[in-house]
DNA sequence: ATCATTGCAAAAGATTTGCAAGGTC
DNA sequence: GACCTTGCAAATCTTTTGCAATGAT
C-alpha cells in the first residue's frame, strides 16, 4: 500500500473533533469549552449558516454555554483554517458549510426563499480543469452558484397569481 | 421580419448612454451631471473595478467633476438595475463589470495578484441548464469563479524560489 | 507559571440613509 | 414650482482588534 494512501485513510477516519484537536495541537493552540461547544453545535446539523444565525441558535448572554460574538467569529475562522468548514459570500455576508468529510458540490440559490440546493456534476470539474489548463492556471478551488427560482417558490407564486385573478 | 427580432436590434443598437436615458425616463428619474460623468467614466474602460477604485480614479473633493461617495454607490446600484453593470462579491467587497453589450463569461481569479481572467464556454451553460432542469429550477443567472494561481504568478514564484536557493 | 483565550468595548471597512440645500423638468 | 438628486454627516451591518481578566497546560 502506498504511503499517501494510508495517510489518506487515517485522515478520513478522524472525526471533526479529532481533526480539530490535531489542528490545535499542531499550532500550539488550546482546547477550550467554547471551541468544543461550537464544533459540536456546527457539526450536529448540516444546513448552511452565517455567523448571525449561529449566534441566534446558541445560548444568550448570561446563560450556560454562552459564547461571545468575537469568539464565534474567531472560531469560525479557525474551523475554516482547519479544513472543517468552507466559507463563501452570499448577498454580502459570509456563509459556512461543512467541508471535512463532505463531498464536493455546488449550489442552486433561490432568490425568493434564499434556500441553497446542492448538486454535484463530474462534468463540471472536468470543464473547470479544461479551462484552467487552457489558461495555464493552477486551480485551488472554485465556486459556482446558479441563481433563480426554485420549484417550490415557482409553484407558490403561481398559486398567488391565480388567487389574485379571482378578485 | 418577426416583431421581437426587430425589437432586439433596437435594444442592441442603443449605446449605454441611451439605454440609461431610457431607464431613467421610465422611472421618472433625472439626467444629472453626476450620472452622466460616472457613466462615461465607467464605460470608457473595461476593467473590473470596485467602488473604492472608481472613486480613486475620479476627481477629488473640491475639483471639477467631483462626485461624492454616497452618490457613487447610489449610481452604481442604478447601473446594475438598468442592466448596464453586473455586480459580484470578491473577498467581501462588491466588484463591477460591464454587462450591457458584453458577452456572457466567467472568471479565473488569481489569489496571488488578484487579477480576474475571463473565459466563456458554451458547455458550461449547457451543464448549468441541465442541472437546473433536473431540479426544476428556473435559472436567472449564474456565477462561476475558479480560484488559484495564474501562470504569471506561478512563474514569478518559481523565480523567487530559485533566487532563494542561491543564498 | 506560562502563555493562549475570552469577553468587553471599541474600531474598522463597506455601504446605506436622513435631511436640508441645490438642480432638473 | 414640483419634486428628484446631491453632499454631508451619521447610521448600519458585518467582522475584526486591543486589552485586561481568565483559563488551559
Amino acid at each position: 500500500m502506498p504511503a499517501d494512501y494510508s495517510l489518506e485513510s487515517i485522515e478520513v477516519s478522524l472525526s471533526p473533533q479529532e481533526r480539530f484537536e490535531e489542528f490545535l495541537k499542531s499550532r500550539g493552540m488550546r482546547t477550550t469549552e467554547q471551541r468544543r461547544l461550537l464544533l459540536e453545535h456546527v457539526f450536529s446539523r448540516h444546513e448552511h449558516f452565517d455567523a448571525d444565525t449561529l449566534i441566534d441558535q446558541l445560548p444568550r448572554k448570561g446563560q450556560e454555554g454562552y459564547v461571545s460574538r468575537p469568539t464565534v467569529y474567531r472560531t469560525l475562522n479557525e474551523f475554516v483554517d482547519a479544513g472543517l468548514l468552507r466559507k463563501f459570500e452570499l448577498d454580502g455576508r459570509a456563509v459556512y458549510e461543512h467541508d471535512y468529510g463532505y463531498p464536493e458540490h455546488d449550489h442552486l440559490y433561490c432568490q425568493q426563499c434564499q434556500k441553497l440546493y446542492e448538486f454535484h456534476l463530474d462534468e463540471l470539474i472536468e470543464l473547470r480543469n479544461k479551462v484552467a489548463q487552457d489558461h495555464q492556471f493552477r486551480v485551488m478551488s472554485h465556486r459556482l452558484i446558479i441563481s433563480g427560482i426554485c420549484q417550490e417558490c415557482a409553484l407558490t407564486r403561481r398559486r398567488k397569481r391565480r388567487k389574485q385573478d379571482l378578485i
